[in-house]
DNA sequence: TCATAAAATAACAACGTTGTTATTTTATGA
DNA sequence: TCATAAAATAACAACGTTGTTATTTTATGA
């Protein structure tokens, strides 16, 4: 059927493990006979059989990654970042739109190095822990309980940090507006950050929960706050697509930001300076993020360490135009 | 390292070709020992190794999805829908974020038995003529020089249908909003129908460019034609992400569905039902598509007929609440 | 020119499965 | 009880690679 080693070696006129080497640049074959080789094989049109490749290399080059959820958009960045660096580095990703425990007993089958795992899906608080020996690394929130090696990326501290701005900008009267959800333990950082974060600068604490994640939640949400009679004078929002549904409804109040209302958005993805207004915002950076990640996934890979660890990466604030002094 | 069905055979004391008979439910070995085989490897937590499995078999009963641009709500959709399908069938599907030509080179190499290809990316007009074996499905427009089976959705008649429907209401200032590009066959069929629909109807055409598909585009355009002096009084738009943009465009002028202004959206997707305004849509219901696609790249796969052919689906109009009569 | 070392190539085993063929065990019935 | 058929199990080859070991070819230098 598909063109083999054995078919290049009969054409080219040596053996099969000849050709081997050859196609691998191994320093065991004479450049010239490599030359003839890859050149046959090119005409011929051969493709590698990695299923053969990977069953006496036990190595697939391959890492899976589990997206519960494919929609929001900052996920759909990272998923594309992700990918990019994991080609960068000759893996070749994989990717399942399966529920968690589907999709890893998938991978595993497809012998795949290692797991990339978002939290956060409908079904599991918890990853389950699967009797897995690929290493799994998991997009999460740090705690004891959890099975796997995390990155956290601090999402109260990123709350924290919008605070800290809107409140050095003079606001007092700031409302946060992002889903509370115990179920997915990213929101519910931030919503819990935001807490803290008020109590902490000893301020009143607003919120209001959009039951969602789409822009359009985030849009029904607003609405809801920027109808009341007292209006806070700053938002804080959960994500990059509830800050879209908030812009909308701001602007059907004839709210301008920043002159009426500031607005500092969870989510470090460049979008945010392509809005129509710019937006400060705070996270960790999707490139940081995501070459953490493919970093720590590799060197788990590498070291066959499957020691328990977290690594929280540092968020950052960015201004832009959407913050201003009360 | 991992458990393999010699292993089984070891614990389990029989050989390890009655194993895998054992496990593939043959007839020809004993129930009980059947029984006592699952067992162990049960306890054993046995995965079987897809490369092997594909090596010896040439059956790797997965199939590959390039979806170029990771976007769109609709195509998030679809490909949604299609990997439940997939999955239902008992197939794997894996799926690569990487440019047509990257991402088909991989899945030959993983032995995908079959491909679906997403047609419209940025970089190609034709998707390449890959030198594969592989059958391979798009999801594009049929015309004479493509070298692929396609499903093509029959856009042009699905814009006549909106067409049609807004004139029987009396409609005849009707304005396209959509994305006029040469290099995306779908967003090009959509345009051009139009004016055919329109130019047959004996109707001036009236369209606007969005220069893209997100919601933000559409927002754009429709701010752009509700500012004119003299509006349309229905609206056609080229995707579910403009109609977003031009609902929200529509409700800063304070214009209201339908009363003011209908609006037909392409995209049968359930979501829009589930819009404030529940849009009236044209197109081939998701379901529909996604069923063809899977059905007929594994009959493809099976018959191992590559012949040429094309599948045009016919498209629906679903009427909901934001069309009425002028 | 010819032994010897070095370089190049070939042969072979192995990875974990499946399917075919060979062997052993069990059931059958006179 | 024992030949024979049927059922169950075991042995083996093969899939397309890689890496190790064995063999052949070429280069080297007295």
């Amino acid at each position: 059927m598909s063109v083999t080693i054995k078919d290049i070696a009969r054409v080219s006129g040596v053996s099969y493990s000849t050709v081997s080497k050859a196609l691998n640049d191994s320093s065991l074959v004479k450049p010239e006979t490599k030359r003839k080789v890859v050149e046959t094989a090119r005409e011929l049109g051969y493709t590698p059989n990695l299923s053969a490749k990977n069953l006496v290399s036990k190595k697939s080059r391959t890492i899976g990654l589990v997206w519960p959820a494919i929609d929001r958009v900052a996920l759909t960045e990272l998923v594309a970042k992700i990918n990019e660096i994991v080609t960068e580095k000759n893996y070749f990703m994989i990717l399942s739109v399966n529920s968690a425990d589907h999709a890893v007993k998938m991978f595993e089958s497809f012998q795949v190095e290692g797991i990339l795992l978002f939290e956060g899906g409908i079904e599991n608080q918890l990853p389950p822990l699967f009797s897995s020996s690929v290493p799994i690394l998991t997009y999460g929130v740090a705690r004891e309980e959890h099975p796997y090696p995390i990155v956290d990326v601090y999402h109260k501290k990123a709350i924290r940090k919008a605070v800290e701005h809107l409140v050095s900008l003079g606001h007092s009267n700031i409302h946060y507006i992002g889903e509370n959800s115990h179920a997915d333990k990213r929101q519910y950082e931030k919503w819990n950050g935001f807490q803290e974060a008020m109590v902490n600068a000893q301020l009143a604490v607003n919120q209001t929960d959009t039951n969602g994640l789409s822009w359009y939640d985030g849009y029904l949400a607003a609405q809801k706050v920027l109808q009341q009679d007292f209006l806070p004078t700053a938002l804080i929002s959960g994500s990059y697509d509830i800050s879209i549904g908030i812009l909308r409804a701001a602007k059907e109040q004839h709210l301008r930001i920043p002159e009426d209302l500031s607005l500092v958005s969870y989510d470090n993805i460049p979008q945010m300076a392509s809005l129509e207004t710019e937006l400060t915002s705070v996270g960790v950076p999707i490139e940081t993020l995501a070459h953490t990640m493919v970093d720590s996934l590799l060197s788990l890979i590498d070291s066959k360490d499957t020691a328990h660890f977290t690594q929280r990466l540092e968020p950052e604030i960015q201004i832009r135009k959407s913050t201003s002094p009360v």
